[in-house]
DNA sequence: GCCAACGTTGGC
DNA sequence: GCCAACGTTGGC
């Protein structure tokens, strides 16, 4: 199982709507990278994937479940890119700011402070555990 | 609202 | 296939 970051402008897709859409999730669409969608298409079903609020809040505030495996975006006309299905699994009880990433020299090479424009990160479990404990879980 | 970083596009 | 121009992202 692999461990992922992806990131959303809560006035375009917040964690509280993807907590909204319960079980049945919702596809994670609009990635238009092809990083990204490398990383997207190595994506499995039950991989964990934190959900990170940029420009607004920007801090990780939950964890989400990949539900269903790559498939063409149906938001992209030239068919080039794919999405996924995610749904929410469970909230940070404290959530972990980027400031706070930054300011952790074991987090020092976090995709989210290295590439920080990438929208689908890949995390280690190392990174993945840390980021688990800061947030109270 | 500014600006640095960086990915993508298109002309050659 | 290079590279300049351009657009977008995202932290501050």
């Amino acid at each position: 199982m692999a461990y992922w970051l992806v990131k959303s402008e809560p006035s375009a897709w917040s964690w509280e709507q993807q907590v909204a859409k319960g079980a049945k999730g919702e596809p994670w669409t609009g990635v238009r990278n092809f990083t990204a969608r490398q990383n997207l298409n190595a994506m499995k079903k039950g991989d964990l994937a934190f959900f990170y609020h940029s420009n607004e809040g920007k801090e990780i505030v939950g964890i989400a479940e990949i539900i269903r495996e790559a498939y063409p975006d149906p938001t992209d006309k030239t068919g080039r890119f794919v999405c996924v299905d995610i749904k929410a699994s469970k909230p940070l009880k404290t959530p972990v700011t980027i400031a706070a990433v930054k300011a952790d020299r074991r987090l020092a090479d976090i995709a989210l402070v290295k590439y920080s424009r990438l929208s689908v990160q890949p995390v280690t479990p190392a990174e993945w555990k840390l980021v688990c404990e800061m947030g109270g879980l």
